[in-house]
DNA sequence: TAGCCGTGGTC
DNA sequence: TGACCAAGGCT
């Protein structure tokens, strides 16, 4: 293949895919006009390894009551660690809180549109720094995240899996797919990332019903098994210091008042799991102590 | 960079 | 039923 046809072939992949995104997209609360910088910001941290139908509710919830950064940065940090109720990965909610402080007091309570900006607050790494540029304000930045590491891996790659990341190379794939136009642009991130999350999924991929079957990679190469380097596996959950780290921090979450060490133990039988769970939720200041006891900061 | 960080749903 | 997966970030 040329490296005209194959130019013509992404260019054809990126409209297809926005094509079907037109008729499949779903109706997802980010996506409507005017939703604004601050909601697509706290929409894309809550979606950090949490699924769309999770994260809904809460965001509306966390909106309503905290619809600017000025607002959410008045609150106390604790506050916004028991409004993320049971969404995960809990230093999220802290992070963001310490971003809205950090928008209020440096850049006018008002959302920074550059990605270096962004990649300076707390808990805003290279995909929601790109996402946030992208969506909210419209600027042409690839934005790759798992969804659309799969896609290239298989429709450009001609690989099953993306296997570990690769970013240099997801990046530059994905600015290739990306047309000049800057709605267009914007419209394929989405796009790709929609397909990524409704058909070609990491589990069954509904290739039958897939816009660009005919220019996958994967699928002309007979959809070969992968080979190479997989992501290592997550550690067992069950009798984890993740758990036990939940389960203290649900017994702060649940209290007015500070928790005593004993009750504490309730939540645990080992002690030294309890120890390590605590000292880790303190030193990253999902947790305080007075005293001898502990409340969320 | 590999390991850690929650929680719940799926097959 | 247990492993896998989910719009990652940080160290």
């Amino acid at each position: 293949m040329t490296a005209e046809t194959a130019a013509a072939d992404l260019g054809t992949i990126s409209r297809l895919t926005r094509e079907w995104f037109v008729e499949h997209g779903r109706d997802l609360p980010w996506r409507q006009d005017g939703f604004g910088a601050w909601g697509i910001l706290v929409s894309e941290i809550m979606l950090q390894q949490t699924p769309v139908v999770r994260v809904i509710p809460r965001l509306e919830q966390w909106l309503e009551r905290w619809p600017t950064p000025a607002s959410l940065a008045s609150a106390a940090p604790g506050d916004a660690v028991r409004a993320w109720e049971r969404l995960g990965y809990p230093r999220r909610a802290l992070n963001l809180h310490a971003a809205a402080t950090a928008i209020t007091e440096h850049h006018g309570g008002v959302v920074p549109e550059d990605v270096p900006t962004l990649l300076a607050l707390p808990g805003i790494g290279d995909y929601t720094a790109r996402a946030v540029a992208a969506f909210a304000y419209g600027h042409r930045h690839p934005v790759v995240d798992t969804n659309v590491r799969r896609v290239i891996a298989r429709a450009v790659l001609g690989q099953g899996e993306a296997g570990p990341p690769s970013t240099k190379r997801d990046l530059a794939a994905m600015e290739e797919l990306l047309p000049r136009d800057l709605d267009a642009a914007r419209a394929t991130n989405a796009a790709v990332m929609e397909l990524g999350a409704l058909v070609c999924t990491a589990r069954k991929p509904l290739c039958d019903e897939c816009p660009i079957k005919q220019l996958c990679q994967w699928r002309a190469a007979g959809y070969p098994a992968y080979e190479g380097k997989r992501q290592a596996t997550q550690k067992r959950f069950e009798g984890s210091d993740r758990q036990v780290r939940g389960l203290i921090l649900a017994e702060l979450r649940a209290s007015d008042v500070p928790v005593t060490t004993d009750e504490i133990a309730q939540v645990w039988p080992d002690a030294d799991q309890r120890e390590r769970a605590l000292s880790g939720l303190l030193t990253d200041g999902l947790a305080v102590q007075v005293d001898s006891e502990y409340e969320l900061p």
